[in-house]
DNA sequence: TACTTTTGTTAACACTGTTAACTAAAATTA
DNA sequence: TAATTTTAGTTAACAGTGTTAACAAAAGTA
């Protein structure tokens, strides 16, 4: 008897279906204005048919998390197998790494916990210059102070900038609790290569 | 007549008393599950005199964004001046951040768009350690390949992880629309600053 | 055909942000 | 002082959100 077999085919249908509304949804509004009741609008049900298939909405969105882990770490095993010195291979996947973020953003952003309300006017906030103009202020006296005096402050400190909130965001998205001790020499690693690869150069 | 004076106080006060409020709803639940109106609640008035201070929500959570942007170039400022060689207080900056991160976690969250309802179950997604195994191999090869072979893998491989995610990140934030091509520059200098320290030491 | 299980629906609960319409108090003017 | 205007604050609603209990209809089984 197929009839056990078609059912469970078409439960994986729907459970698609589902998915695939909510995709859509996210691609053009955004992860933060999807909402369960314009998938089940979308896929003309009812809206608690929806939770038959997934327990919240928090699930619906891990799918779709787990799915970008997965893009990016085929991408990267793609782009890996092109090279064979692990040099070549760590900076090809590293460009491999941000083209894949913003070819897919809505992934890059459920994946990291990325995308917030204050998150598009962090441009027009006054006292983020404040903050700018120190670290770049000292970073062009490191500059001056240094071998070579012709290196691009700006990029610099947009680097000092990147490494800092890489670490920390990293650190905060595993870590639910306090931060772990032993990651400080992380950080330590990092600028001081950064500092080094400044002055010394 | 002072009652102009004393009517703008007053304002001001009441303007104070709701971000009070809030804040301490922050502190306690996280700037996900502020609300007017438990804010409302808290000052023990109804819910649409806080529109008559603040223009919506979005602005309530601004005013933080910018307290913390000018807490930590307040902290970098006061931590550069006890340094007078640049790279030391670029060093100190360094760890000040960090630690301004953690000791203000919600006004961090905040001022980089961080905090995601999939962020606390990151950790369990299988499909990152695809990602996670991917790089870290490569990192060993490197490492393997180099002059120092006694090189912490796990250090490097978080550190290179961070200095993706950071310069991805923040690009994001600022930028709204494609990302800047000229970042891949900045991509590429700290990239090959990492690489660099990874096999040469 | 009668019974059981699955599937899907309606309607509600408990929340959100936001705003229009109204009332009571305070300040100003005649 | 009395009448009027302005301001402050309220109630009640609108339009959403996630989630679930109670019920009806369809499908499968005996």
């Amino acid at each position: 008897m197929g009839i056990a077999e078609r059912k469970i085919r078409q439960k994986e249908e729907f459970r698609a279906s589902i998915l695939e509304a909510a995709w859509l949804q996210v691609l053009n509004d955004g992860w933060q204005s999807l909402s369960i009741r314009k998938i089940a609008d979308a896929i003309e049900y009812s809206i608690p048919v929806i939770y038959n298939h997934f327990e919240n909405k928090e699930a619906i969105l891990l799918e779709f998390t787990k799915e970008g882990f997965q893009k990016l770490a085929d991408t990267l095993l793609e782009v890996k197998s092109r090279y064979t010195n692990p040099s070549e291979q760590l900076e090809a996947m590293a460009h491999a790494y941000w083209d894949f973020a913003f070819e897919h953003k809505e992934y890059y952003q459920l994946m990291f916990g990325l995308g917030i309300p204050a998150c598009e006017m962090v441009n027009q906030i006054a006292e983020m210059k404040l903050m700018t103009s120190v670290m770049i202020s000292t970073i062009q006296e490191a500059i001056a102070s240094s071998n070579n005096t012709e290196t691009n402050y700006f990029l610099k400190y947009h680097t000092y900038l990147s490494i800092l909130h890489g670490l920390v965001s990293i650190e905060m998205i595993q870590k639910v609790g306090k931060p772990d001790p032993e990651k400080k020499m992380i950080l330590q690693d990092a600028i001081s290569g950064f500092i080094k690869s400044l002055v010394i150069n």
